[in-house]
Formats: structure tokens, sequence, C-alpha cells
DNA sequence: ACGGTCGATAAGCGTTGCTGATGGAGTGGG
DNA sequence: CCCACTCCATCAGCAACGCTTATCGACCGT
């Protein structure tokens, strides 16, 4: 169980080719071949099908543990060798589109920080790799409840806001005059399935609310304004935390009543954040 | 970054020794030396002072990753080679003592199944490590929401049961005429910390009460017997499930009525159970 | 039928990683 | 105060591992 070999093996598993995989990673076809035949006689089961390559049962369920392995391996590298080396004077944020709110943007020094917008599962993993300094989280929660994270390794959290939630509707939406919307007011409504930008609709479902949603369209980008303007366009509806969602061209955002829920941002980071993150941190979690 | 290494490098902080830790692991002394400097060099960091052996800062931080890293390994390699064991005809059980509500042990066939009361968070290492065929985890919970476990692998599960949480009192005590309680009538109370055989207080922190909690006398041990008894005697409270905390003698137990969680109790499995354990899961995942 | 590609296997060889021995450093006892 | 003991680091030697090169059988398209 080396890395070395469970790193040819996910490479194998994802180009379904030994050959492939050995140009990719700078060996030989051979070698490729004989770390997957230790592979398969360390854990006494054949891992892939050759011809055509492809994941057996017992390979399906080793690639599912094999990608968090690796994370947490080049996390704890990574975290060890923060500590040795010197601190950088960059600072690189990683964050979601939604949790970039006006509060949060208030807080960020006038210089110096690098900004990345990545998805939700995306950041923990950068932040724990060191990829980036800081990162901030953002989802449904029930009120002053954490957000359930991925534990890819030993992170600290801090809760920095919380605000209501909005749907955002069409101008014209028979419910836009609404001044509160209970979710089960929108069981019939189509919505839009934006993972990476919007609040994702599933984690409503594990936090209190029920029923299946029926998504419409579906929008893989990270911008909030052709976000909004699918809205407005009538495509389905969004999820938004208020400060975002006021004010949209073509739009009406009307607060979430029922289920309690908050939109929440966490700020993420490692165990010893340099300098300027520390500074950083201490500035968002003391102001929010 | 070897596995090898780093199993070399947590005895070797755990015993505080190299020697010690060549004679476990059935090394020379020598190799352990040079497992640590390689792993040194690797990181570009010193891990352990020598003379004391203590671990340094960064290795601290290499520690906390190690666990779950090494467990993960151990958790991958269980549930491929699960896949192609034969399916063994024994069944072990893991649980802790108060998720075995007289609900569940109901649902258990009449023979032929090994119960293993376990901490908390032991329970989805050993599902995940194949020490244990089914794991059953219980813990405070807002109502119908999913329990916060730690992810050492990607495990199965499945609600099998919710009922209401109430507070274990001495029969003397003046509250113990109540109805209900709320968490505030109790701030001022003292409560047993017995986070292995009750339900442990800092799940309510999280689960939406606040304030700090004066415990009182810690108890390890897993038998609810001895600890309504220590109920009784007045060494504090204890929360437990409604139908575990009924009928202790000398106790009064009373509802839980705010903050608003339910005790829920979770049936854990890995990829594939096999036979016995598959029966086992249908019939406590319908029945539920 | 035949070149081309793919993966398995054998042989050769450099490197790794172990053992055993030795040395310097700190420690406790006589 | 010195000696014996323990601890970890280091060195030399040797076996085993892991890579490459080379070759083979199987499959595919032409």
């Amino acid at each position: 169980m080396d890395p070395h070999l469970l790193r040819t093996y996910v490479t194998v598993a994802r180009l379904a080719s030994f050959s492939a995989a050995a140009r990719e990673l700078g060996y030989t076809q051979s070698a490729v071949s004989q770390h997957i035949a230790a592979l398969e006689q360390d854990l006494g089961a054949p891992l892939l099908t050759r011809r055509p390559v492809t994941p057996t049962a017992a390979g399906e369920r080793l690639l599912e543990h094999v990608g968090p392995l690796l994370l947490r391996l080049d996390a704890a590298r990574a975290d060890v060798a923060r500590m040795a080396a010197a601190p950088a004077h960059g600072l690189t944020l990683a964050a979601t589109p939604t949790a970039l709110g006006p509060g949060i943007l208030g807080a960020l020094p006038a210089a110096g920080v690098t900004l990345r917008v990545l998805t939700r599962d995306e950041i923990p993993a950068a932040v724990a790799t060191g990829t980036a300094d800081l990162g901030l989280v953002d989802g449904l929660a029930a009120p002053s409840d954490p957000l359930r994270l991925p534990d890819v390794a030993p992170l600290t959290t801090h809760g920095v806001a919380e605000e209501p939630v909005s749907v955002l509707l069409p101008a014209g939406h028979p419910l836009a005059g609404r001044t509160g919307l209970r979710l089960g007011d929108l069981a019939d409504a189509r919505w839009l399935d934006a993972p990476d930008a919007a609040l994702p609709l599933a984690q409503l479902r594990t936090a209190g609310g029920g029923g299946a949603f029926r998504p419409s369209v579906r929008y893989e980008g990270t911008d909030l304004r052709t976000l909004t303007a699918l809205t407005a366009a009538g495509h389905g509806l969004t999820l938004l935390p208020r400060s975002t969602a006021t004010g949209a061209a073509g739009t009406v955002a009307v607060p979430l009543t029922a289920p309690r829920v908050v939109h929440r941002t966490e700020l993420l980071h490692g165990g010893a954040p340099s300098g300027a993150a520390a500074e950083l941190v201490r500035r968002m979690v003391d102001g929010g």
C-alpha cells in the first residue's frame, strides 16, 4: 500500500490504460504493470480488468478510498512544510462566490491578497494542501450550527458571518410580492441547479427541509451575475444569501422563513497561519 | 512518506524512545533511526528532539495527521479484502450502550451475533477496518438531522431510531416533579461526565444549546447501571434516551423540552455487507 | 494475413533499506 | 570521580527491492 502504488493505480484507472499512465507518470509501461500486480497481490484481489482496463468491484471500492487518502497525505506534508518554510508575503484566500459578501470583502486588507474562487469541496482541500492560506466556505445550516465540512485534515474553523437566506424570483413571478416564503410554498417551483455559484439545494434536505426538488437548468459556472440573469429570464429560482440576492436586475429577493436556516460563512485555516494570514483571521473573527 | 515510516514515527513518538519502538516493531534500532532521519529529510524539518525524545512543533502537526491517515489506510485494505474474502458466518455489531435500546435489541436475530460495546469514536473506525460488520452510533441531533460522524472512510449510514431525550434526576431532586425541563432550568446543575456511557454533553453545545456545563464526577465505563446509580446517589445529572432512562431505581426521568433535540441512532456499514449483515440492515432499516 | 498496440513476463542492474558493529553523549552507582 | 550502562547516530556490508530494457502473446483494424 505504498502511496506510489496508489498513485499509479488511480492514474491507470482514470486513463483506463497502463501505457498512458506510464507516460503520464514518467515510468515504463512495465513498471506500471508491476505496480498494479504488486497492489493486487498485496490486497489479494484483482483490482482491474484488462482489455478493456476497468476497475473491478474491489477496485471501485479502493478508488473511493484513495482520493481522500492521497489528499490527506499531501495535507500532512504541506502542513509540516508550512512550519519550516519562511512565511510567504502574498496571502491567498480561497472562497466560494456566495461567501464573499460585503461584510467579508470589507475586512480584506487593501493589497497583497489573492482571491481564488473554488468549489465548496475544493476549499478544504486547498487549505489543507497549502494551495491557499485561508478558506471561506459557506452553506446552509440551522442557526448557530456549524457547517458540515469534509474533514480532509485537522483544520480550524471560525464562524464569521450568518445572515438570512432569500429566494430569488423573476420580477413577474406570482409570489414576488410576498414578504416571506416557506419552502412548502415552492414545492412545485423549478429551481436552478447551480452547485458552484448558488447555495446547493441538496443541503436543504439535510438541514431539515424535505421533499424532492425539480432542477431545471444546471449552471456550472461561478458567476453570480449570469446566475441572477438566468433567474430573471425565468429559468428557475435560486437560493442566495440575502445580501447578495438583493438588487439584482429583473429579480425580487424574498426571505425564506421556513425551514429556519441561515446562510453561514466560516473561515478555515490550517494549524499555524503565518503573519499576514493570522492577522486577517484575527480581524475577521473579532469583527464578526 | 512511506506508511512504514509513518508507522515507526508514531511508535517512536508514543514510546518516546527509538530503541523501544524498534523492539516493538521488530526492527533494529539503527533502522528506526534511519526511518526518522528519512522522514525528517523528506519533510525538510526536524520532527523529534532527541534526548529526551519529544515531538517538535512540526512533529506535533504530523502526529495529528498520521492517526487518521493510517486508519484510512487500514480501512481501504479491509474494504477491498472484504470483497474478496468468503463471507464469514458470525456477525459482529459494534454499538454504544445507549444505542442498544429496546427497539434495536428486538430486531436482532436470535443467534449468531456478537455485540461489542465501543466508544462513539471507535465505532466508525471498527466498521471501516472490518473489526465489526455493522455499527450502531447514537447521539443528539436536531429532529431528522443526521449525526455528525468522523468520516474515516466512505461508510453508509441509515437512521434507524429517533426518540426523545430525558434528563435523569435523583428521586429527591427539587425538579423531579416536573413534566418537562428546559436546559436553561438546569444551568446551575452538576452533570455527570460520562462520554462513553451517557449522551455527551459536548454535543448539546453544537446542537443548539449554549453555555458551559459544570461536570462533576467523570465516569469512564460503559455500564448504564452504575451510571444511573451514580445519578441516584446525587453525583450529578445524566442525559439519556427516554427508553433507557425510565425505570432506573432511585431516579426520575424528565423529558428535555428545550433545545429541541432528539436521540438519534444510526446504523453504519461499509460498502458491501455480506449475507447475514445485509439481512440485518434490511430488517432494521425497514422496521425503523 | 499483417503491422500496430496493449499488457504480461523475464533478465539485468542500480539503489534502497535492512542488519551488525562502532562511536559519542548523557546518566546513575559505587 | 570514574566506570558501566543506555541511548541515538553513523558506517560498512549485503540482500532485496524496483526500475529499465527486451521479448512475448493477445487483440484490433486494415
